[in-house]
DNA sequence: GAATATAGGACTCTTTCAGTCCGACTTCCT
DNA sequence: AGGAAGTCGGACTGAAAGAGTCCTATATTC
């Protein structure tokens, strides 16, 4: 369907919402002035963090912090964090396999297409959304 | 998840087809050479049809054949076609509506990701399939 | 009138997505 | 020392969307 997941958008939100702040935010404090689902948004932080976008601090005054600048974190980045097959098409993204191959000539122009679609994500920065 | 559902995937399949084949060609014929669902191919026909993509010939020797001329169908027409709602987010799209505006400032920058993406779209056309 | 098409409604099955629940571990503060 | 406030992470549930099926009606050609 051509849509980013919740995820995404959450993990969006919150990523601006450090950005704005600086410093460190909790889970807790980004759902209650966003209205995210406390678990869910937790969730996505963590996959963050294992990605290396934000650092984590445990216990009592711990939290979340950007572990890079602003205009350093792209949609691209945090797209890869946070879904597992990105890609247009089975066949635009990693080696195809397709069977249909012989018959059908997209996967070309798909290629190119995915290409052309990274580009913009990979352009537009956690900076601009500020 | 950015990802195409099977219906355009399907769709500009059958498309491809008409385009380098010419004339009209049946729902059964594309189904078998490209290994696709009949039942579901046919009403991803249907659809392109009633969008004027393709004209439509019942009875022996009918099926379907371009309208347009491959050049002049661009991936944006097909996708409005086959898919109810596309966009991005929620607010990238029409009117918004988001009770998140006031803290969130996401909707601005996504629109103009929504236009780069659209504009990505519409610059494929079904001739560059062939 | 039989064969071969499209037209289209209704339905089922599967998968993915969103969200919830729960227990564990870590750290700070008193 | 211990409780409060955090992150960590697995397992589960429910809902919705996606993919695919089934069946009947209608149109056209031979």
């Amino acid at each position: 369907m051509l849509r980013f997941s919740k995820r995404v958008e959450y993990g969006l939100m919150a990523l601006q919402h450090l950005a704005k702040r600086g410093g460190v935010s909790t889970v807790r404090e980004i759902s209650e002035e966003y209205k995210i689902s406390y678990d869910l948004l937790a969730k996505i932080l963590q996959d963050l963090k294992r990605d290396g976008l934000i650092d984590s601090y445990q216990g009592v005054r711990g939290g979340y912090a950007l572990m890079l600048t602003p205009d350093s974190i792209n949609l691209t980045r945090v797209v890869g964090a946070l879904e597992e097959d990105s890609g247009i098409m089975d066949c635009a993204s990693g080696a195809s396999g397709c069977d249909r191959s012989g018959t059908c000539s997209i996967e070309a122009p798909m290629h190119k297409l995915q290409a052309t679609i990274d580009k913009a994500l990979s352009s537009v920065t956690v900076a601009q959304l500020m």
